[in-house]
RNA sequence: GGGCUCGUAGCUCAGCAGGUUAGAGCGCACGCCUGAUAAGCGUGAGGUCGGUAGUUCGAAUCUACCCGGGCCCA
């Protein structure tokens, strides 16, 4: 036996810089630096000027800690859709901004600070708000720019830049100019410690020991008489006895706001009779709720009926009672009487709930509904007022809860009396309880109707919101829901890291806010920064020469101290960012979390709604957040929380992008380190996939090589075939935002149809036959245009490892420099494959039994690979008979990668036997063949072989 | 407590205008190759579709309720 020549060298081996090793986190940066060096983002407007406009409008992030996942999601997703969109052809520009006023910033400067924060004015606390949002905004910034995500980071929109602070205000002018801004009274939460009203992040939970009183409330004659006629109890009751509504409270001070009793319209009340002190009692409870009263009371079994007959609570609406203890009539509004509200539980209480509107928050809003007054007679200090009774005048309402409890003991309408520890807000500054109190805000009204168009905000929003996309369509849902329901919106903020609201008043109490005042104020606000309305005079800020309205002048004239919230400022960007340029509005896509259905989308709707009238995008899409690995939310105090940038510094943002891309976002996202992990593999075959390709076409230039399509091989006509179903399948998912249906199509084509079926397949062709043959340069035909397409349907995604490979590419299909400047590929549609579709799945079939067979010859160590088989065919089904002719025994046995295949017809049913080939092998392509040995020069080598190798040596 | 929403193999996703033994890829197990090599190939085992009750000849697909999540409110 002769010695076994390697014939290695003779072999057209795959080669290329395309390492099989990533390193992405070393070459990452490297490619960003490129990009940037080379101003890729620019030559990207540049080349796309003049096409037609695709607007996706960032929503801007909070200017605070770094970027974690839910950062991640939403500007990866944005940046797929830019580059995507770009690659389509259209005038993509991505201008990132950041939200950088508001409470959170100036909460942390504050904490900062310390004790320093005493001796500084607002507008000392300003410059260190400012800062601190300017350092956070360029951390953000690049954090972003590290994930490859391409935009105008060098122009970001910033909501304390005084163009867009003005901004803010021209869309306020024309919501002041339609009169919807209007101030009214609203409850907030007031620390009386500080004597200041306080926000929800500057509230503390502490359980504490409150009273708990049930309270009767004398029913007026009148509605005695209704209830009787209601049957609810007997005329003899109604003369003899207290009819009362009873209340349940825990904190007593607020009985002296009281203006009405809320029950719930479809809960059943009873009356129960009993004796307390001496005097009988009828009382109207919550059926629901006898039970716990009547413990409560310790009253005992036999000393009280209850009545048969209920009535739903609303019955009793409109009903009337007396208060406890005030005489007189509190406000010029309707008082004390029975109110309906759905809120009602009977988890405590006694199914009435005692309602002062200047004290609650829910008391508000149904005093709001049922034309109530606000009656909130509590100075700053915490302190009654003059309008309650004079026992109680001056009395600090977080001591008085006794005296009051003593008053009603004495007057007979106290039930009973506890305690109940349970959980209540306090001021972190000084610790103490926090009291709920009306104070003036400005409003922008929701449903009064706008000049000139017979709708309100609210309608005009709900009619628009039919005609925008939503994505998914629940969205729609969602914010209609929450439209229905939103009261009018507060806008007003007393703190110092925000816009000021132009709102001057004069020593009557008299505002002057109006379109041409806001205006005035933003003309210098472009100039001189929001800081000028804390510098300024007032005539500074109108200028001397704006005309005042009767009754103000500038020597009586006073600034507010109210800034606006924040989420006005971020309702504004659309004008700012898109209209202000001349930018169609409504723009294409807005994209964000879907919390933002109540926050940024409604929040942007209102006010260009209210300003040009329409809506500021066409459509809308959400995305879920990120979940750990068992679906609970994520938070760093239960330590299931993922820090987006370790794992952009552990595996590269192209792993990240690629994860984001592999799953729903539209529904909770599981994600931990492991999970993200995971999209390494996924990595790896795709990157292997192109690596392969690429080194197989170190030797083919597509203009001197390729083979035209009717020339080409089956397998590489079929290959192409699905590389067509891939194009149009990415496509549609890219289209419809489906990036995991991308992202499965790519891994799938990569995984399935290249490396399981093709790429092996091909091999013995690619390597062995002729370096220029037509067989081989069929192949290498369908191989340059699917990795010329792959790459670039990959590029949104994957877009540092699309470039890396698009530079290793020496022909491509666009003579650009950067994969983001070229195109997305188009499936051809000119060629048919169809019919030979169904030949295909016949024999791809086929395929399967010969290898299963094979693998039965493998496990009895019959065979090692499956070249060194020899498979034999028996059947009887003409049709395979014939698909076997038409295809080829030799095709087949190439896609089956054995050395041999035989058709013996005429057999009952199909079997399919295999044997060790009884030829030799070949010692340049390893294929059992019957030519082997023929060559007396070249006796180890099969007659193919015998030729390349006579070819390469003259 | 309310509004919206989700729950299919270990993982990521298909299927869901109701209809044959619920699919794919990965992972896993076993085996092969050593000319894609910290690669590649093959074979195989895994779900009864969150639960229950209905509608129906027939349900992962429709309805109700329940359980468990998520977002936003209260």
């Amino acid at each position: 036996m002769p010695e076994k020549k390697s014939y290695r060298n003779t072999l057209n081996l795959p080669k290329t810089k395309f390492s099989m090793k990533a390193n992405l986190v070393q070459r990452e940066p490297q490619q960003r630096n490129l990009w940037s060096k080379e101003d890729i983002y620019g030559k990207i407007r540049e080349r796309q000027s003049g096409s037609e406009f695709y607007i996706l409008h960032d929503g801007p992030p909070y200017a605070n800690g770094d970027i974690h996942m839910g950062h991640v999601i939403n500007k990866v997703l944005k940046d797929f859709v830019m580059k995507y969109k770009t690659m389509c052809g259209y005038d993509a520009p991505y201008v990132p901004g950041w939200d950088c006023h508001g409470l959170p910033i100036e909460s942390k400067v504050v904490a900062e600070l310390g004790r320093e924060v005493r001796q500084m004015n607002k507008l000392e606390i300003r410059r260190k708000c400012a800062k601190y949002a300017n350092k956070y905004v360029k951390l953000q910034s690049k954090q972003f720019q590290e994930l490859g995500i391409f935009g105008d980071f060098d122009n970001p929109y910033l909501t304390f830049q005084p163009g867009y602070e003005a901004g803010i205000l021209e869309v306020f002018a024309e919501l002041v100019d339609k009169g919807l801004v209007h101030k009214q009274l609203k409850p907030i939460h007031w620390s009386v410690g500080c004597e200041t009203a306080l926000a929800e992040a500057e509230l503390e939970y502490k359980d504490i020991t409150s009273p708990s009183i049930f309270v009767n409330f004398l029913v007026s004659e009148k509605s005695i008489e209704k209830l009787v006629e209601k049957g609810l109890l007997g005329e003899e009751a109604a003369r003899n006895s207290k009819v009362s509504f009873m209340i349940w409270t825990t904190t007593p001070w607020t009985l002296a706001a009281n203006l009405a009793v809320a029950v719930h319209p479809g809960l059943e009340y009873k009356v129960i009779s009993y004796e307390q002190n001496g005097s009988r009692f009828v009382s109207i409870i919550a059926a629901e709720r006898l039970e716990a009263v009547i413990g409560a009371g310790n009253l005992e079994e036999a000393k009280y009926t209850v009545s048969e007959k209920s009535v739903t609570g609303a019955e009793l609406e409109g009903l009337r009672y007396k208060h406890p203890f005030v005489e007189e009539k509190p406000t010029d509004e309707d008082a004390y009487m029975v109110i309906c509200a759905t809120y009602i539980t009977t988890e405590d209480g006694t199914g009435l709930v005692h309602i002062a509107p200047g004290h609650g928050i829910e008391d508000y809003v149904s005093g709001q509904q049922n034309g109530l007054g606000i009656y909130s007679p509590v100075n700053d200090d915490g302190c009654y007022d003059d309008t309650v009774p004079a026992w109680l005048k001056g009395k600090n309402v977080l001591e008085v809860d006794s005296q009051i409890n003593a008053h009603l003991r004495e007057t007979g309408a106290l039930f009973a009396e506890d305690s109940i520890v349970h959980s209540y807000p306090h001021c972190w500054r000084s610790k103490m309880p926090v009291i709920f109190r009306t104070t003036e805000q400005w409003f922008i009204r929701v449903d009064k109707e706008m000049p000139g168009t017979g709708k309100s905000l609210r309608d005009s929003a709900l009619e628009q919101v039919k005609d925008i996309k939503w994505i998914p369509e629940w969205g729609q849902k969602r914010i209609t829901g929450m439209l229905e329901s939103r009261p009018d919106w507060c806008i007003s903020r007393q703190r110092s890291w925000g816009l000021p609201i132009p709102v001057f008043v004069n020593s009557e109490g008299q505002a002057l806010l109006s379109k041409t005042s806001v205006l005035a104020v933003a003309a210098r606000i472009v100039k001189k920064g929001s800081d000028s309305w804390f510098t300024d005079t007032p005539e500074e800020l109108l200028g001397a020469d704006f005309e005042l309205p009767a009754g103000f002048s500038f020597d009586d004239l006073e600034k507010e101290e109210n800034i606006f919230d924040v989420w006005f400022e971020s309702g504004c960007s659309w004008y700012n960012t898109a209209y202000k340029k001349g930018w169609p509005v409504p723009v294409d896509l807005y994209l964000e979390g879907s919390d933002q259905h109540r926050g940024w989308f409604q929040l942007s709707l209102l006010p260009a709604l209210g300003s040009i009238g329409k809506a500021p995008y066409k459509s809308v899409l959400t995305h879920g957040f990120t979940v750990d690995e068992k679906g609970m939310k994520q938070s760093k105090s239960l330590g299931n929380y993922v820090n987006a940038q370790d794992e952009v510094s552990k595996y590269g943002a192209d792993i990240l992008r690629l994860w984001v891309s592999s799953v729903n976002y539209q529904e909770d996202m599981r994600c931990n380190d492991e999970l993200i992990g995971k999209s390494q593999d996924a990595y790896r075959k795709i990157r292997n996939t192109i690596r392969y390709l690429l080194g197989n076409l170190n030797d083919f230039n597509p203009k001197e090589d390729a083979v035209d399509y009717e020339q080409m091989l089956e397998i590489d006509k079929w290959a192409l075939y699905h590389l067509g179903k891939l194009i149009s399948g990415v496509l549609e998912s890219y289209e419809h935002f489906a990036f995991h249906r991308v992202f499965s199509l790519v891994y799938n084509f990569c995984t399935v149809e290249m490396s399981n079926v093709y790429m092996d397949v091909l091999k013995d062709r690619l390597y062995c036959d002729g370096q220029d043959s037509e067989s081989r340069r069929s192949g290498q035909t369908a191989m340059n245009r699917i990795v010329d397409s792959l790459v670039r349907l990959l590029a949104p995604i994957l877009v540092h490892t699309a470039e890396e490979a698009w530079l290793q590419m020496e022909y491509k299909s666009e003579d650009v420099g950067s994969v983001h400047l070229a195109s997305m590929p188009e499936a051809d549609e000119s060629i048919d494959y169809k019919p030979r579709e169904e030949n295909w799945e016949k024999i791809m079939e086929m395929r399967d039994k010969v290898l299963v067979v094979l693998e039965g010859l493998r496990q009895d160590k019959k065979i090692a690979s499956n070249q060194e088989a020899s498979v034999t065919i028996y059947s009887n089904d003409e049709e395979m008979k014939v698909l076997l002719d038409d295809f080829g025994l030799a095709e087949f046995a190439a896609l089956c990668i054995v050395s041999e295949v035989k058709l013996q017809k005429g057999a009952e049913e199909t079997t399919i036997v295999a044997e060790k080939s009884k030829h030799q092998k070949c010692q340049r392509c390893w294929n059992y063949w019957p030519s082997v040995g023929r060559n007396s020069d070249y006796p180890d080598l099969c007659q193919r072989c015998v030729k390349v190798v006579e070819q390469l040596q003259e």
